[in-house]
DNA sequence: AAAATCACG
DNA sequence: ACGTACGTGATTTTA
């Protein structure tokens, strides 16, 4: 007796088995060359299970060799019209080979055989040996193979969970024996695997059938004692075809194999060789159980020292005019963030310290602030809001390696250098979620050495990226990108948000009363009306007193039950009253949670402002985000909403709130971008551009014809275009057919070929170098372009044509604001600019600047890019933000 | 942590 | 036949 385990893994079907279970996040599991990872990713989390479970001494993964096989010689169809293998599952499959010698199993394929025989041969041999055999497939034909020695593990949902069969389970589960199995599939065919068994025999005649008769052979020698049926028609008639099912699904057990039991030995983990796979696969989570079993390559330490008052002076005349620069702000938002300590210095000279008062002192702040010594940070944003803080004014960033990496490719954006340093392959450096820990956990080291050893090689893998990636811009013709929009923004962004924008707090304490003792009074009716109290904010209990005491007509369905959008509530409105005071009950709650309580919680009592972080780093289209609190979605729809916007007042009595924003900014860039003369005629000629889109794809004589109507579809076919349309969409939007939808498209691509062309040219460009540009030469990469599924590749479609529309009209307010920056300050104006809402500007103007600003700001606005076709700014305000409007 | 909903451009 | 409009963030409930 030997106690030798050995495992055998059927390899197409459990790369098959990842591949379509993570396939919803198919675009997340990418690696930095574009190459899909989430079957690798899978097959990983499998093997670790198994591994665990099985703890074999012998181990291989078989797989498929190629198309044909001795079967397809037997049947030509085998396996015939079965969809194409998805071309992101075949690009992964060489670098599962790769998984695999980094776990120390062998793989094997062999000519004209499946994974099958190859696994049906070895386990045969290995059971005759004493073996005890563990087999892991996703495919239920190989239970054929269990016995007594050996247990087949079928995959039950995604892979992470089997279901392991014994001679036992199979029994108890099918009521058949291995042997069975064979016989069950030669009567039931596999549609699968495209062979056809008996015609009208499924799962369960064929069960009963072989409860009878015992095989296939038995069946047919004794097909006489069937009794007349439709079913012993088909089991005569198809007699060849339930006989050469039953070979196809035989696993050969005598395959010629040129490889033997005593080859499989399962050698154990390479750790260096699957570090390094894992960094090319860029799985973080795999890498980091190394990390913890200190398997990891070391990080190179760079050298630093302590600054004190005493060395100060001496270290900062070390460093000569270009420094690298870490302030260390543990909490997220870094306007209210305590401060933990600095590293400053270059080359082999780091200075850090947790005493951020140090950088008050003359020297080092003389440094900061001179505008010829320049400043490499990791966000530097955060960095001068932060400096800003402690009274210095930082003069000169230079690179910003968070900026650098997000305009290289907008996915690599992590706000922990760590992190982002290895999606560079720069591994010199802990990400701060391991040296700091996360969530309630997150504490700076109380140990000198640690933090101060993290600082420094932070300030190190600064210098280096930043270099790095400094000449990957230049590659790709994105350095004017950085230098002249991108790190002059970052700076412009800090003083908006430095400034902030004064609330006035008893205006949303009046307004908290008022909406409270509304939603009372709703909520006593909805009650009344439902016949019992239940929790309004809740949908699960919404729909059943709607759906189920009420019996309201279901619309729509989520994935959880019944839908109670407004799209959906708005189709009930007839049927009961409850319905409108659901909607009204919904938009009031809603002002009254995220807007008025929500803001109040985010004015800080020094001065009554709100002080909103952008985020310059995240969108995907180049635009800007506003967190906490959101400033770029305050109500202005809705009146009783937009009633917000009058607690946004200027910061200075006697002042005013002005906005600027522009007029169809995106339909100008979709002009200027696509050519087209049509459109581009429009926008000189200062025409309403729905009503001038209505005019044309209607057919109309002129812009008196127009309709109301008709210019709010024409306005539809317009977003629709910007969005990359789709017949459906445009249906569901304005509520007519999908013919119908499709018939305005046709039309709108006659009328406007220049669109047209556009359209099937950026498709064209993105399918073939991978990603789309701004006007500017911001990018955005889309793996998902050339996917085999329809679903994920349409997504990429519109996005293609979306992106270059909203992200060069992006570029374009980003120039505007620098400029605008400038000129308040080069003519040493007082007016504050406040906000960026997309397409609007919000300042603060003293009545004095008033005359000026209201004709500086479109002007420099309208200025911002030269396109073919004209840019228009409307400008207004008030005494606060509602009347500005 | 995910889902549902709804606020904005 | 598939299953959809593009880009965001905050709040609440539920699993």
């Amino acid at each position: 007796m030997t106690d030798k385990r050995l495992l055998l893994i059927d390899g197409n079907s459990i790369a098959f088995r990842s591949f379509f279970a993570l396939q919803n996040s198919l675009s997340r599991f990418t690696n930095a060359d574009g190459l899909h990872t989430n079957a690798i990713y899978g097959f990983n989390k499998m093997l670790d299970i198994i591994l665990d479970n099985v703890n074999p001494t012998d181990a291989l993964v078989a797989f498929d060799a190629g198309k044909t096989t001795f079967r397809t010689k037997m049947y030509t169809n085998y396996k015939g019209g079965r969809a194409k293998t998805p071309s992101e599952l075949t690009e992964q499959m060489p670098y599962l080979r790769d998984l695999l010698t980094g776990y120390g199993i062998k793989s094997y394929e062999l000519a004209d055989y499946e994974a099958d025989d190859i696994i049906g041969t070895l386990s045969l041999e290995a059971e005759k040996l004493g073996y005890r055999v563990t087999i892991v497939t996703g495919d239920r034909d190989l239970t054929q193979l269990v016995s007594d020695k050996t247990t087949v593990a079928v995959t039950v949902k995604g892979v992470t969970e089997v279901e392991d069969y014994t001679p036992e389970h199979l029994k108890e589960k099918l009521g058949v024996t291995p042997t069975q199995v064979i016989d069950l599939k030669g009567l039931m065919g596999d549609s699968s695997d495209n062979y056809p068994g008996v015609t009208k025999v499924g799962e369960k005649t064929a069960l009963k059938l072989i409860d009878q008769f015992g095989s296939v052979e038995n069946l047919y020698d004794h097909i006489d004692d069937l009794k007349q049926s439709k079913m012993k028609e088909h089991l005569i008639e198809d007699e060849d075809n339930a006989f050469l099912s039953k070979k196809l699904a035989t696993i050969d057990r005598d395959s010629p194999l040129k490889i033997g039991l005593d080859q499989l030995e399962y050698k154990g983990i390479n750790e260096e060789y699957l570090i390094d796979f894992y960094q090319k696969m860029g799985f973080k989570s795999y890498l980091k159980k190394f990390q913890k079993s200190g398997g990891l390559k070391e990080v190179e330490q760079t050298q630093f020292q302590e600054l004190t008052k005493a060395n100060l002076d001496k270290a900062m005349e070390s460093l000569g005019n270009e420094v690298s620069l870490y302030l260390e702000m543990p909490e997220k938002n870094y306007h209210l963030s305590s401060f933990a300590g600095f590293v400053i210095g270059n080359d082999e000279k780091w200075f850090v310290s947790r005493n951020v008062e140090l950088l008050k002192l003359p020297t080092i702040k003389d440094l900061i602030e001179n505008i010829d010594v320049k400043l490499n940070v990791f966000d530097s944003k955060r960095t001068y809001v932060g400096l800003n803080r402690l009274e210095i004014n930082a003069q000169c960033f230079n690179y910003d390696v968070l900026l650098q990496s997000y305009l290289l490719d907008t996915n690599e954006n992590s706000n922990d250098l760590g992190l982002l340093a290895q999606q560079h392959a720069y591994y010199n450096v802990e990400s701060d979620a391991d040296v700091y820990g996360t969530g309630a956990k997150l504490s700076i080291p109380d140990d000198d050495q640690t933090f101060f050893q993290h600082l420094a090689n932070k300030g190190k893998a600064i210098e280096v990226l930043g270099k790095a990636l400094d000449g990957e811009l230049k590659q790709n013709e994105q350095d004017k990108l950085y230098w002249e929009i991108e790190l002059p923004l970052a700076i412009v962004l800090a003083k908006m948000e430095i400034s902030g924008i004064r609330v006035d707090s008893n205006r949303l304490i009046q307004m908290q009363s008022e909406f409270a003792e509304r939603l009372s009074e709703i909520e006593g009716e909805i009650y009344r009306l439902a016949g019992e109290e239940f929790n309004i904010n809740s949908p699960k209990q919404l729909g059943r007193i709607l759906f189920e005491k009420m019996r309201l007509p279901i619309i729509k369905k989520t994935k959880t039950g019944y839908s109670t959008a407004v799209d959906v509530l708005e189709k009930l409105r007839g049927e009961s009253d409850i319905v409108d005071d659901i909607l009204n009950y919904r938009t009031i709650s809603k002002i009254q949670s995220t807007y008025v309580e929500g803001l109040l919680k985010v004015v800080h009592s020094k001065d009554q402002k709100i002080h909103t972080t952008y985020i310059q780093t995240l969108t995907q289209t180049g635009r800007l985000s506003s967190i906490e609190p959101n400033l770029q979605n305050i109500p202005v729809r809705i009146d009783e909403g937009k009633k917000i916007r009058q607690a946004f007042v200027p910061s200075k009595e006697g002042w005013h709130i002005l906005s600027s924003d522009y007029s169809q900014i995106e339909l100008r860039v979709l002009a200027h971008l696509t050519g087209d003369k049509n459109m581009q005629e429009a926008f000189i000629e200062n025409q309403d551009i729905h009503a001038s889109t209505a005019v044309r794809i209607f057919g109309l004589k002129d812009a008196s014809e127009v309709t109301p109507n008709i210019r709010r579809q024409a306005k539809a076919v317009n977003f629709g275009i910007v969005y990359g349309i789709s017949d459906y969409g445009l249906s569901q939007n304005i509520g007519i057919s999908r013919s119908d939808a499709k018939k305005f498209i046709e039309t709108y691509f006659q009328e406007f070929p220049g669109v047209k062309n556009y359209v099937d040219n950026i498709v064209k460009v993105a399918k073939e170098q991978g990603y789309v540009e701004t006007i500017s030469h911001r990018r955005r990469y889309l793996p998902d372009i050339n996917s085999s599924n329809f679903s994920q590749r349409s997504f990429a479609e519109r996005t293609a044509m979306n992106t270059p529309i909203q992200g060069s009209a992006a570029d374009i307010i980003k120039i505007a604001m620098i400029k605008m920056q400038q000129e308040l300050e080069s003519r040493n104006l007082k007016t504050k600019m406040l906000l960026q809402v997309h397409d609007e500007l919000i300042f603060e103007v003293p009545d004095e600047e008033m005359n000026e600003i209201k004709k500086l700001v479109p002007s420099v606005m309208d200025s911002a890019m030269k396109l073919k076709v004209p840019l228009k700014v409307e400008t207004s305000w008030g005494n606060n933000w509602y009347e500005a409007k």
